[in-house]
DNA sequence: AATCCGTGTAATCACCGCTTACATTCACAA
DNA sequence: TTGTGAATGTAAGCGGTGATTACACGGATT
């Protein structure tokens, strides 16, 4: 269902696939993670996964197709995978993975002097990945794809994003940078800001400014910064 | 797909339909709208739509189910709908326009005197409908579900609310209410911040406070009137 | 060398969206 | 009153899907 006239007709891509299997050329020469039969198809079907969702986003996944990609039966995955879901919980730790890598090393680049200022190049950095990937950041908000309290790596993952807006926030009210008295509101309220902005652009509530989404990720910028002027002590704006 | 195990091999409930079939009541009473074969098959599909939504989310709608719901066959809910989507669009037209009314209806309760004032009311209005329906709202989000931008009858409803925020700022700005200068980067960060608190609460993004969900309205209210503090000229604040 | 368990295949099931051909029944008019 | 056309619902079926089961293969262990 759901993709009723997709491949039509067409015959089997894996025709014959027996006799010319690709088997990712990891013949002799390293013994690599798993060269059982295919190689090591559980990661092939969650970069498969990723990359269907990048194309049609979260409901453009199935496992068939995945595994089509994959160049294996229709079954085959529910080796690795118990349910379609779990494939999506694979695919949403992989792009939180990838959502954390990034912020963390923006904020690697921030000067370390100024709470406020690292905490607006957090909300800067945030807003950036998940507009450059509105599908794979879809995946990590909805809570249907992970439990964001327990599936154990993703948990840690959001934790300490969320921790690390935490501490710089509170870093900033120690250094008298804040206005704000209730740090828990401003930390709640900053990320429904950030979220809410990212989502909006997701789902197109966005007006529709120029196509180079240059504006968007100025008025973005320029979202952040009236938070962040609205919650700082005023002798002390940016 | 993704409803394996739902209604096992249970015979079909309309089993001797045709004798029984319960005709909503509609005999010599009133011409009432289109007493057809079925009654109002349209409406009844909708709100078994919508009940279906109620229950477990957009994913959980199925034209068949909905069929099932009605006592009808499959096929028929496509004599009113050509395409799930379709059913879909209606059942966020509905979920829209209720959430539209009840939006005005708070705001007409609100003193005409303080725009700013009214602004929190609107802010707050939003966040009690979206927390109390979560679902609707997520259709309502959703732009799978409609495009809010065409899509007539709703287009006017969601504009009118956005055009409602306007005015209602530019009133307050008017009226020397505001610090900030840029009305639009308030409205859409407003808008931003309201959104993303009630995506949080629907995707499970926010703390597990009380279940009876007090907590979550009082953090609901501390936001927006955070923001708006962040907003408000100094010498205005509430 | 024999065995075992992890992996992939093939076949199958029920459910889904959607289409087509056919049956029914209301509404309107001669 | 009686046709007749259009609106509505039914029955059957297509291809796609997630998921299960029995079976086949092959590397690893003994």
């Amino acid at each position: 269902m759901r993709r009723p006239a997709k491949t039509p007709p067409a015959k089997s891509p894996s025709a014959g696939r027996r006799s010319a299997k690709p088997r990712p050329a990891v013949a002799a020469r390293a013994p690599a993670a798993k060269p059982y039969h295919h190689g090591d198809l559980r990661r092939v079907l969650i970069e498969a996964a990723m990359q269907l969702v990048g194309e049609g986003g979260p409901e453009a996944v199935s496992v068939r197709e995945a595994a089509r990609r994959a160049g294996v039966s229709p079954g085959a995955p529910f080796r690795h995978f118990p349910s379609r879901d779990a494939l999506m919980n694979a695919v949403a730790e992989e792009a939180q993975r990838r959502f954390r890598a990034e912020i963390v090393a923006a904020l690697a680049d921030a000067p370390p002097g100024d709470p406020l200022g690292r905490f607006r190049c957090l909300g800067i950095a945030y807003l950036r990945w998940a507009m450059k990937n509105p599908t794979h950041f879809e995946i990590i908000s909805s809570r249907r794809f992970f439990d964001h309290d327990r599936s154990a790596g993703v948990s840690s993952d959001n934790a300490e994003l969320i921790g690390l807006t935490e501490r710089t926030l509170a870093e900033a009210f120690s250094a008298g940078q804040l206005a704000a008295r209730d740090l828990k509101q401003v930390q709640i309220a900053g990320r429904a800001l950030v979220y809410g902005f990212a989502r909006m652009h997701i789902d197109g509530h966005l007006p529709r400014w120029g196509v180079a989404e240059a504006e968007a990720e100025q008025m973005a910028a320029d979202i952040v910064d009236l938070f962040i002027a609205g919650i700082a002590r005023p002798a002390a704006k940016v």
